[in-house]
DNA sequence: ACAAAAGTGTTGTACGTACACCCATGA
DNA sequence: TCATGGGTGTACGTACAACACTTTTGT
């Protein structure tokens, strides 16, 4: 009871055995031809090598002694699956002794990208999935990625992360719909803009989306406003 | 950008140099001598050894290769402290690359503890401090109590952590106070009895507190309500 | 009796929800 | 002109803040 701890290594630390790898679950919204509302979509790397091998996993890869966390989750994004979020936040550091044969931390982050940010083509061995109907994923990933769409889902409620799925300029509309989607249900169009004008995020602009119907006026987001308040760790990304 | 991740060990991977760490930021709630409110509290360890030898560090050890991440918190918790919380949950990884002179990734727990459960002797080299008037702490302990003391914060607005830092009967009173002493303002009574009351979380009992003026009604925590939403990952605590 | 905390009642404001209604455009 | 989504108005209910008031104890 009274050993102290020393930050130090001690011949019962777990260097030797235990890795730590950093992964990314980015959702972005997808339009499923012929459906009204979007649905939320992540990508996913098929595995080349066991343990799971063939099986979809999150894509990530292991941490780099010479690189922060969020680095670390940029860059294996990156070279996994060529795409950089608009929006990456630290999830959770999943970590029992048997989510994988050998030691494994993970570091997970969460991301958002805008639709108009993902390439037409896609990556070799990457492959976009509806987050509705996962497949058996590698690892405890399916976990994972329930958390991150509860996390997902909770923040949507309180900051203004829906920013990250849209484009500089958007209708009320539009917005509504990314919150539709994300939320799985109906919003009043007239609350919603209510709401979302008197919170102050919104500028107004003088362009209209035009094309169908009455033109919608477009908005883009107040800079000043954070995206989400992270607290003392700030909003660096 | 077509590498895939494989999660198998490779040359560039930090296995050999980075090690992981798990602290814990316990609070507890400290009624200073002569104090109207109580103040929000926790256990320091000094360090013996270098880095940063002599200086306050959060309790906290190496994480052994065969306990999953929340079994190392509780495990290095008690070991530097003595001390097992009614709480804990997981607040963060960090792993900035010069937090340490050696690569350190920490993942850090935040808990919370009963002023009756505190020991009155206190255990070598560990010390309680007023969170208000840190020292300057080991390592980056100081950015890690502040970013856990804005969770308390917030997680006390939208859960039922308070009771974590109460017995388990206590008069509307004292419940009152832990949220006052939290949030550092005033909370009309009046108000927070009916708030706490249609929440529909408290059992009133028969007993009552007495001993100054009109005996108060002390009530009970319902079990059959978490303490925090925790999502897919549950409440295992 | 009086101070002080326990506990109740009342009122105003803010905000979310539901829904009726008008407006402007493409077809 | 009509269907449709853009946009406004209004009424209702809940929730919270402020604060006056009653109740019950210790001294």
């Amino acid at each position: 009871m009274t050993r102290t701890s020393t930050l130090t290594p001690t011949a019962d630390n777990a260097a030797d055995t235990t890795r730590v790898a950093v992964s990314t679950v980015i959702f972005t919204l997808r339009r499923t031809s012929g459906a009204e509302t979007p649905t939320v979509a992540l990508p996913l790397v098929r595995r080349t090598r066991d343990p799971h091998e063939g099986q979809w996993a999150l894509p990530g890869g292991w941490l780099d002694a010479s690189e922060g966390l969020d680095a670390a989750a940029s860059r294996t994004l990156g070279e996994t699956t060529g795409l950089a979020p608009s929006y990456l936040e630290q999830l959770y550091a999943f970590g029992a002794v048997d989510r994988s044969p050998t030691r494994v931390i993970s570091i997970v982050y969460w991301a958002l990208i805008r639709p108009d940010e993902v390439p037409d083509e896609s990556v070799e061995n990457v492959q976009w999935f509806d987050a509705a109907s996962l497949p058996r994923l590698a690892f405890d990933h399916n976990e994972i990625v329930d958390y991150a769409l509860w996390r997902l889902r909770n923040k949507v409620g309180y900051s203004r992360i829906a920013h990250g799925l849209l484009a500089d300029e958007f209708t009320l509309a539009e917005l509504r719909e990314v919150y539709e989607s994300i939320l799985q249900r109906r919003l009043d169009p007239a609350n919603f803009r209510r709401q979302v004008e008197n919170s102050g995020t919104l500028i107004p602009t003088d362009r209209f989306r035009t094309g169908s119907h009455r033109p919608a006026r477009l908005y883009r987001y107040n800079q000043d406003v954070e995206l989400a308040d992270r607290g003392p760790l700030g909003g660096r990304h």
